[in-house]
DNA sequence: ACCTGAACACCGTTCAAGT
DNA sequence: ACCTGAACACCGTTCAAGT
């Protein structure tokens, strides 16, 4: 990381140093902001920030980067980029679930992404491939136009609530959940919220984990959709 | 707003100019910025700007509001407590219909409250309430609490999903979905997303509001929870 | 008790200047 | 062509000082 100490002086020029920064590209600066996002949350990429963790000033960034807002949109494009799309010869019903528990996975991985989903208006190319992939899945599948983009509505609202209220719980593992949840009883007024009480306390003895809750809903879901299908045979 | 050009000196003390600034109470500083934050968005919400607004400078707000954070914290409860909770004598059907149809109104008054909803973990007095009496429809109308667990889950992730989305949409009025829609027809390689561009085609050919979809996957998702008690039935 | 001025450690971005 | 220093107009927050 640190320069070679400068004691010892050579002629020849230093052949490993231009190595240590290669040029700045586009790629880089978003792979860079993506990992700092991973690493330490979306309040820690400030341009100034990504400039740090690429051994270069802020203002350089801007040479392959069309400002913060690029940058935003470039690593929310990257996370959809590792979504998996239902596959070709996919019943619509196997398409879509699989899309769905891939994109859950994605934005778990990546928890500020769910958070930029909103701020953000111009779809990248992912999510361009991505919403043709998804619909052309339903379409094949037999549904109308118009199904198509109430089913699309439904599967997409559920998958992005979820992953949002996931992404905002202050617990992890089932030990963090028994820590928090404890915490929450011991102050919560049982009386005036019984329901709550009883939930809380639910969670704790029964080992509740709430990502197994993701598939329970998106098969209700499915189901449903199934429905639309069958009530028009 | 200015005050009294000072010629006229009274030897009575100006009797409105104290009325024209009341004191602050935390009360005045989160109605402000509930009202800043419906006028101009969230981004302008900033303690100066807050400050400015009430004619004082920023840093008296914290001799009334802990920081930023509770500000945001109150003005989220402040829209939390504008839904509409299920009655106790509704059925559990209408009663979740009643709360999601209205949360979803309300999110669609304050759309900044949806951007707060995944970055601030503690619930306010309202989310108390609010949680504990659509948990209590659910038990009343026969649900176990595991059963309970699942449903909230989903009607939530479905209702927050869908303002997520709703709220990020690039227009409003069918026109303007016209518009925006006639904009990226122009410049969409329908060969490469042919199922894209049939959709946003029959958006704009259908009168589409997006809107009209809330209720019919809502629908969808109840008839799921319904056919979760019939199974046990 | 309630408000404020000055200060600190940050932002994103522009622009003229350096190599 | 690519990078940077200084500057501008902002942030949230602290703290000592004013009334």
């Amino acid at each position: 990381m640190a320069r070679n100490p400068s004691k010892i002086k050579r002629e020849i020029p230093e052949p490993a140093a231009p190595d240590e920064r290669p040029p700045l590209t586009r790629e880089r600066v978003l792979h860079a902001a993506l990992q700092l996002a991973d690493d330490a949350g979306l309040t820690a990429l400030s341009m100034r920030g990504l400039g740090r963790a690429l051994g270069v000033e802020a203002m350089s960034l801007y040479h392959h980067v069309n400002g913060k807002d690029a940058v935003l949109d470039g690593i929310l494009d990257l996370v959809v980029a590792e979504i998996a799309l239902p596959a070709p010869d996919d019943g619509w019903r196997e398409g879509m679930r699989r899309r769905a528990v891939s994109a859950r996975a994605a934005f778990a991985r990546h928890p500020w992404a769910m958070r930029l989903m909103e701020s953000r208006k111009e779809p990248g190319p992912a999510a361009m491939r991505y919403y043709d992939a998804v619909l052309g899945c339903l379409r094949r599948g037999g549904f109308t136009v118009a199904e198509a983009a109430s089913a699309f509505s439904l599967t997409d609202s559920y998958l992005y609530g979820f992953a949002l209220q996931e992404q905002s719980l202050p617990f992890e593992t089932p030990d963090e959940l028994d820590d928090v949840a404890e915490g929450i009883l011991a102050q919560l007024p049982r009386a005036d919220f019984p329901h709550l009480a009883e939930m809380i306390e639910h969670a704790v003895t029964s080992g509740y984990t709430y990502a197994a809750e993701f598939e329970r809903g998106l098969d209700l879901v499915l189901d449903g959709l199934e429905r639309v299908l069958e009530r028009r045979a």
